[in-house]
DNA sequence: TGTACTTTGCAACCCGGTTGCAGTTCTTGT
DNA sequence: ACAAGAACTGCAACCGGGTTGCAAAGTACA
């Protein structure tokens, strides 16, 4: 009873080591599609029957993985993006990410690059975090 | 640092028109106190008898009058921490922040100052968000 | 002092995140 | 191919931060 697959999903998957479930080809083919950091909540929603529960393991399997990173966008939810192909999740690959005060999208600003030094002395950096809110260009019409 | 006495304290206040009550007061000094971004149930822990929701409303109040910032640390709780003099909490004025992620402590790197420049074209900037997190001073060791 | 407005305290709610557990599906060794 | 064990899924329920409604207490001011 093979659920037909898309190969290439199922190898990304296998990549970093997820074992590549119905379930989760679809998580990573709805985020392949939106292409943008998403929510437990808009995740659920894109789906007809989906639990909840299942979902938010999932992601949660991928971020342990380094397929996705998530946000704190101050939305009060965490969102989820899908990871550079050899993302390690280190600070020096994070980017920063735009969201939209209006329709509440997130984005992923990839081109946009932190300054790592400043530290007082003996910090240790070990993640970063930077959401730039305000309006996006649909928004700011 | 140096802690401000009461009329003092009521003098912050009345120059951002906050109505000087004695538990603003009390939540004032508590802020200038530590001196480090704090969280309600933080500040709820550092009094005896204070009601959580008297506390979130007076931070609530603070923010809008432009006394405190809040910020996303990421530790699951929004953290207060007192804004400079003159601050407006426009984008330019917003410094990052440091949070440990041994002792959840958050500081405020109020010389570490963030790139305004480098969005898509007609993405508005309102606000930002960055925190640093790894190990402090004091958990570095 | 009386009246209108603000603040406070309590209870209760909402919602995102999380866990326990039982049933199902998948992997592995034979 | 099959059984045993591991991993995954779905449901219910819990947790904790944030928030609101409302009545009581406090405050400003004529």
């Amino acid at each position: 009873m093979n659920i037909p697959m898309k190969p290439e999903l199922e190898q990304i998957l296998l990549s970093r080591k997820i074992q590549p479930t119905a379930m989760r080809l679809l998580v990573l083919e709805e985020l392949s599609r939106v292409n943008m950091a998403v929510s437990l909540n808009e995740l659920e929603a894109s789906f007809d029957k989906a639990d909840r529960v299942t979902l938010y393991r999932s992601l949660k399997t991928f971020r342990k993985h380094k397929l996705v990173h998530s946000i704190e966008d101050g939305s009060g939810s965490l969102k989820y993006a899908l990871c550079e192909e050899d993302c390690e999740c280190k600070p020096e690959e994070l980017h920063a990410h735009f969201h939209c005060n209006k329709c509440n999208a997130t984005f992923c600003l990839k081109d946009y690059h932190l300054p790592v030094s400043g530290l007082p002395r003996r910090f240790v950096l070990e993640e970063m975090n930077l959401v730039l809110k305000g309006l996006c260009d649909a928004c700011s019409a």
